[in-house]
RNA sequence: CGGGGCGUAGCUCAGCCUGGUUAGAGCGCUGCUUUUGGGGAGCAGAGGUCGCGAGUUCGAAUCUCGCCGCCCCGACCA
């Protein structure tokens, strides 16, 4: 391809709003452009890399028995009135000429599942359907340029099963499937345990690439036996320095205590040793999260263990539950359901008096109030590796693919169901595996980039060399790209009337593996320059061994 | 949805606070000259509803109000 004729758009400077890198980098090197937030077109160059990494997914997901079919974007409300998903907000929620509801898709389970209703025999199980197709979502905010978008494509698949047993198979397969991808796409993953949010089921594993820009922080251990989502992740808090036991709670005044730090610097004590009410809502009820002073409450796990959507009570529910202002709130004397950290089994506690202005010391489990028991603290920088007690760090990191054990939970109110051995009607069991080609763009860019600008993998690169025809060696350019496409190299020749300078600096922001320059001083010695872009490491190559070149 | 910021040429921005010729710069673009192995130099040009709408004023890019759009943080989130 002839850059003289390509739309490549490359730019000098960044855009003004970006802080992503792959943001930056791939709007500079003219792969994607801006139509409105989070709305972006694929440029010649973008779609190139897009669709390589469509190939990979293609092929690793035929391996493992993947039947690809295609199903469309807009689907009748009905479908998702059934499995209640209608009233998620990110919805995207349009009607037709006739006023009948219908959604724009951000997956495709509904779909799926009401083909799914022509599985009817346990013989014709198990099954696997995948499509490469757009999703759309009403993001409250999109960001990072490709990081978090409204409409993207994505690879959905569903397996299908006849039963729990089945579906280990199936997603063991499509975990197998997953690793070769981000593999052969040359990007570092970790497979963690994960939340399985609005998509409902039983076990989620979640595809972390680590890098600077991201919405997730991967949780791994610093001896390698454990990596989790921070939403999800269990790290072990030290212990804490408790003060002397007491025979009963001690009321002690702490007038315009606000935070933790400043309780525990007035009381001398530990911080870790004192608690943190944190009140929510949940289906209209105030629920008490009691978690450790030195902790922060995972809403994540607090809204698991609750089981449905939790928020924060306001400053009016709060006094009218506990009669006492934010900040001196605790577990004693109150009346509703308490849930408490694990953390706090085990010890003695400072906590809130339910009295504006006033704290209990040595407040004990059991003792003094009753509470049901669970994780729901954040892990923190500090904790232990629950395994082996080691370390744990904390990347922040791009979610790439989720698989999910999804069970009944489409099938039953899609009415999915086959007929087993003995006649008896089963439901489906399912499963949904998702990747979006885009959003690994990004995080290969954000892996692999430098000053200069994206360093590509070989798999994932718009073209395999980029021929740089120094001014006036054009069709001197032109053949050397011929002989190599002779050997099945995709070829950009820059054949643009620009300086050598300019084209070495939009050589390098692109990013194809390898970079050769026909150039005066080369063609003295009937040679080329070859440069590889990941190492810097250049050297003259005689025309003759062009044919043998990667 | 809460907080913060921004909106002037294709891009990056200045001008606004303190209203007043014909709205500017750099890069990019067109033509010509020169130059040619890491974003050269010169000359000549094209390119603008100053986000939109009201208002104040003799006069608004500039002040006021409303709306829209975009970015960042948070909330939220396959």
């Amino acid at each position: 391809m002839r850059a003289s004729q390509l739309f490549l758009p490359t730019l000098r400077e960044p855009p003004a709003d970006a802080e992503a890198v792959s943001h930056k980098l791939l709007v500079r090197g003219g792969f994607i452009r801006q139509v409105s937030a989070g709305l972006w077109t694929f440029l010649p160059l973008g779609w190139r890399v897009h669709e390589r990494v469509v190939g990979i997914v293609r092929e690793e997901m035929n391996a493992i028995g993947g039947q690809e079919l295609f199903m469309p974007v807009v689907t009748p409300a009905e479908l998702w009135q059934k499995t209640g998903r209608y009233r998620i907000p990110e919805l995207w929620k349009i009607e037709d000429r006739n006023g009948r509801p219908h959604v724009l898709a951000l997956t495709h389970e509904e779909t799926v599942t009401f083909h799914a209703r022509e599985l009817q025999s346990y013989k014709q199980l198990p099954q696997i359907l995948y499509h490469f197709q757009t999703k759309v979502r009403d993001e409250p905010r999109p960001r990072g340029g490709l990081l978090r978008v409204r409409e993207f494509v994505m690879k959905d698949a569903y397996s299908f099963d006849r039963d729990e047993e089945g579906l280990e198979l199936s997603f063991r397969k499509h975990a197998g499937a997953y690793e070769r991808i981000f593999e052969r796409c040359g990007l570092e993953t970790s497979a963690v345990q994960a939340e399985s949010g609005m998509m409902g089921g039983s076990e989620s594993i979640d595809f972390l690439a680590p890098a600077r820009s991201g919405e997730n922080t991967l949780v791994t251990c610093e001896r390698g036996d454990y990596a989790a989502d921070l939403e999800i992740a269990r790290g072990v808090p030290r212990p804490p320095e408790f003060p002397d036991r007491l025979d009963a709670p001690e009321q002690v005044d702490t007038p315009g205590i606000e935070t933790i730090e400043a309780l525990a610097g007035l009381l001398g004590i530990d911080a870790a040793a004192t608690s943190k009410a944190m009140p929510v809502v949940r289906d209209g009820r105030v629920v008490l999260a009691l978690v450790r002073g030195d902790d922060r409450l995972e809403e994540a796990k607090l809204s698991a263990v609750l089981g449905g959507e939790i928020r924060p009570a306001t400053d009016d529910e709060i006094r009218e539950a506990f009669g006492a202002d934010p900040g001196s709130l605790g577990p004693v004397g109150f009346e509703g359901e308490i849930v408490a950290d694990e953390a706090l089994r085990e010890g003695q506690f400072v906590a809130g008096a339910n009295t504006t202005g006033r704290h209990l010391r040595g407040v004990e489990h059991g003792r003094d109030f009753q509470a049901r028991f669970a994780d729901i603290r954040q892990s923190q920088e500090g904790d232990a590796c629950p395994r082996c007690g080691g370390a744990l760090r904390f990347q922040t990191a791009i979610e790439v693919g989720h698989i999910f054990k999804l069970g009944t939970y489409y099938s039953t109110p899609l009415d999915a169901r086959y007929l087993d051995e003995t006649g008896r009607e089963q439901p489906i069991v399912m499963g949904s595996y998702g990747i979006g080609p885009g959003r690994v763009m990004a995080a290969v860019v954000e892996q692999r980039h430098d000053e200069q600008g994206i360093v590509w993998p070989r798999a994932l690169a718009p073209y395999d060399v980029h021929v740089v025809a120094l001014p006036g060696l054009e069709e001197q350019g032109a053949a050397v790209a011929e002989a190599l496409e002779a050997h099945g190299s995709s070829v950009l020749l820059d054949d643009r009337d620009q300086r050598a300078g300019e084209k070495f600096a939009d050589a390098d922001l692109i990013g194809c593996p390898t970079r050769i320059t026909v150039g005066k001083k080369t063609l003295d010695d009937g040679a080329v320059d070859l440069r590889d872009r990941e190492s810097g490491e250049e050297r003259r190559v005689p025309m003759a061994e062009l044919g043998a070149l990667p």
